[in-house]
DNA sequence: GATTTTATAGACACCTGGTCTAAAATCATT
DNA sequence: AATGATTTTAGACCAGGTGTCTATAAAATC
């Protein structure tokens, strides 16, 4: 709501428009980063145009100058949120300074600040979308799960370090509880939104790693 | 859709008709069925009247005369499923016949069955109204927390049995454990719907199991 | 400078969905 | 049997949503 509204005068912009303010005459880019904070929130299909097209201060004819459809517009959001969810986790995962356990949990805090800079309202896009998976194009399930594997692959990496560190038992399969970690995780989100707090977080991830090594659980290892 | 069609007879309907057919005369209950179908795989703002209606073989006009509004019949099929689903919780988890964990075993078996049985199109009510709750009447989010709490005392007493069986480490606390299931339970349900498969529930039911006792990793215990 | 291309403005058409009112059919009572 | 009360229904209504269309303005191209 605090959003710069950017240019509305009429026609074409003059070129120079898109040096002067971060966001100014780039209304594609806008509209994604209202979409972005709009379905995180409401999801797709509950979701309406119109609010979306005034946070962004970009009128609506100008909406399917850029997107063919809503339909193709969610498409554009979730890859772009899918990229910036990558991003994220591997600028925790991949940080040698840390044991790769510490990495998991620093994007855990990461995420839970996230989620309390937004009071708790905005979830994850792609549990979002895929509640809603029934009533959606059958092209966003592909996605999502594609999303989910690579997340996946990602975690998984960063859980097979762990366990050659030793904090992982060696016959746990890293895949598999990567896998776990996000099923999980999702339900996590949703509950900590449910409830707004972060503790539905805190109780999934003491969950999780609790399970990776029985030294966690102050038994003496054999 | 081959639900019986109650009788569309205009007008107040002759005494002797409820005791004609099971559900016939009885459009309240028909609409409350209806709404579990559909409310189970489209969540609640994203489901039209008109569909449940039709499903239901009642006529639009009736709507009104049973149900105060879309959000009070939204809050009646709820209560319905929280009741339908804490039976299916305790007649599993109350079976003596069984050792305790056996039974959390039991009631995710039977869960599995019946997504299994409407492949995988039908989710858990809580957790397609938990990710709406941004766009839900605010009593939709008390009713939602107290049921999945309910939900938690029942599995916490029967985890508090298993810790005496000695399935479960004596310092884990089961109200948290089972805090913890219904947490990671909805994110299950829902990939399970994403990817319309069963894998789901078994990857995070073996991981919830393994947690709790250094045992299932073929560890020797101390 | 004339033409074409790109971007915007905002009304409007069309549909769907939730709500409500007036009417219809039956019951209850005299 | 006639009248009034009760229960159910049909369909109108209105708000809000998506997608379209024409007019307009600036820039790029020729």
């Amino acid at each position: 709501m605090t959003n710069p509204t950017i240019a509305r005068r009429r026609g074409r912009p003059p070129k120079t428009d898109y040096s002067v303010g971060a966001t100014q005459g780039d209304a594609r880019a806008a509209l994604i980063a209202s979409g972005l904070e709009t379905l995180t929130e409401h999801g797709f299909l509950s979701a309406g145009l119109d609010g979306m097209l005034k946070r962004a201060g970009v009128p609506k004819g100008s909406f399917y100058h850029y997107f063919a459809s809503k339909e193709a517009f969610g498409q554009a959001v979730l890859e772009r949120y899918a990229r910036y969810f990558a991003d994220k986790l591997d600028r925790h995962l991949q940080d040698d300074s840390r044991p790769p356990l510490e990495r998991v949990q620093a994007f855990v805090d990461d995420a839970k600040a996230g989620m309390a800079r937004h009071d708790y309202r905005r979830g994850c896009l792609v549990g979002n979308l895929g509640q809603e998976a029934a009533g959606l194009p059958p092209d966003y399930r592909e996605r999502l799960i594609a999303t989910l594997a690579d997340w996946q692959r990602r975690l998984a990496a960063c859980l097979e370090e762990a366990r050659h560190h030793g904090d992982i038992a060696s016959d746990r399969d890293p895949d598999r509880l990567a896998e776990a970690f996000w099923i999980g995780w999702e339900g996590a989100i949703m509950r900590a939104r449910l409830e707004r707090s972060p503790r539905p977080i805190d109780v999934f991830t003491d969950s999780f790693f609790s399970g990776l090594d029985t030294q966690r659980q102050g038994r003496p290892s054999p």
